[in-house]
DNA sequence: GGGGCGGTCAACCTTTTGGTTGATCCGCAC
DNA sequence: GTGCGGATCAACCAAAAGGTTGACCGCCCC
């Protein structure tokens, strides 16, 4: 079939010319465009489809520093005629971003830590309609289907991410017109699924878990 | 004097890659050598040194998965005989890292969605043995030192640090050396500094300024 | 050598938070 | 209809954090 046709999607300059120099290595692949944002690689695939080219993979980051982001420019491509798969290649192996990318119809996940062969094996697979998984990703996902009862409710995740500006227990209680009991009740069930037992520990574990957004969006 | 010779340290090898592309797409520098973490580092440092190599300027990261961190790394540098001038390139302009990087000796400290020609200018300066500071970079230590009254010191940020962690006070103290009493004096100038009165608005006001890095990353 | 500042510590008190037990209400599933 | 889980609330106690006052030391600067 020739070689791989390949579009870049990471805002970080470096880092797709990193992608380029290691992909285009040894010539079974080639870049068709890069993209620094999400919305920029909707336009350059819709731009290289007129021209009547290929994309055989899409290789996107998830964090985009503005812009669209990785996770909706997936599911917005996903949802084209005869979508090429994306590939998400990344920094962060968070339950959140992988759980999310995957809802978003991405074909593999894999960790910008990852030595260049396994990147391009990965690509490969992509390619070949097959799935591809970092090993810590594959890991994360079959400890997380084997223990749900810790999963927090709407109404936890809810608490956490008052929890996380800065309120406290009284603030968070009338901004939800609940009493400070049942808020104190809360963050017992909280800390008891996370594991933690302070406010502060809770907002960090959920924010490295992905399961409220840093503090300041 | 002829061409530039560049250590990189980097634990991803996409960047590693991505940076030897980028600086030696104009032959004005070349690559000495690479390195994945701190100690790597220093032992390709050592190395070059006994082969009579030069190193013009070590091309550093500070967040790296495992091994010596940059700011380690960066301070033991400068502790060898007329050591390099060392080029901090990371991913994020908190006031933390900054301030450490350049408490450890960093000559300068770009980010990694510079456009390629500011990171060549970067390292060129750098070379010369002048500063180079991205524009964020700058204008952060500007608004620092144009209202220094409200301006937290070094050890008030490593305090924040920590407790942006989840870490208890008692915790804190230990980590440090430091008793609880003096832990608690410290968290009362913070609060007083950022016009907060309790720790979880503290860390949420100190995200949002970049003051420190949000829990996690 | 005096003054300011950053960092350290102690004692004391108030407020907030953490942890437990037990209870009511509601919606949904079997 | 019985049972379960989520959400609500109260009372109580223990622990942690917040706030104040005052003190000492080392360092740099004028």
């Amino acid at each position: 079939m020739g070689e791989l046709r390949i579009l870049l999607v990471d805002d970080h300059p470096v880092v797709r010319a990193g992608l380029r120099a290691m992909l285009t290595e040894f010539d079974d692949f080639s870049v068709a465009a890069e993209a620094a944002d999400g919305d920029a690689a909707l336009r350059e695939l819709a731009r290289l489809r007129t021209l009547g080219d290929r994309v055989d993979v899409v290789l996107m980051d998830l964090q985009m520093g503005a812009g669209m982001d990785g996770v909706t420019a997936t599911a917005a491509i996903r949802q084209l005629d005869a979508p090429p798969p994306v590939l998400i290649l990344t920094t962060y192996d968070t339950e959140a971003d992988i759980l999310a990318a995957v809802e978003a119809g991405a074909s593999g996940y894999m960790l910008k830590d990852a030595p260049p062969e396994q990147i391009r094996q990965a690509v490969l697979s992509a390619a070949a309609g097959q799935t591809a998984l970092a090993p810590k990703v594959a890991a994360l996902l079959m400890s997380r289907i084997s223990s749900p009862e810790t999963a927090l409710t709407p109404r936890e995740v809810q608490l956490l991410e008052l929890l996380a500006t800065g309120l406290t227990n009284r603030a968070i209680a009338r901004r939800l017109f609940i009493s400070e009991a049942t808020v104190k009740t809360h963050l017992v069930h909280i800390y008891g699924k996370l594991g933690v037992d302070n406010r502060t520990s809770a907002i960090a574990l959920a924010t490295q878990r992905r399961i409220i957004r840093p503090p300041g969006q």
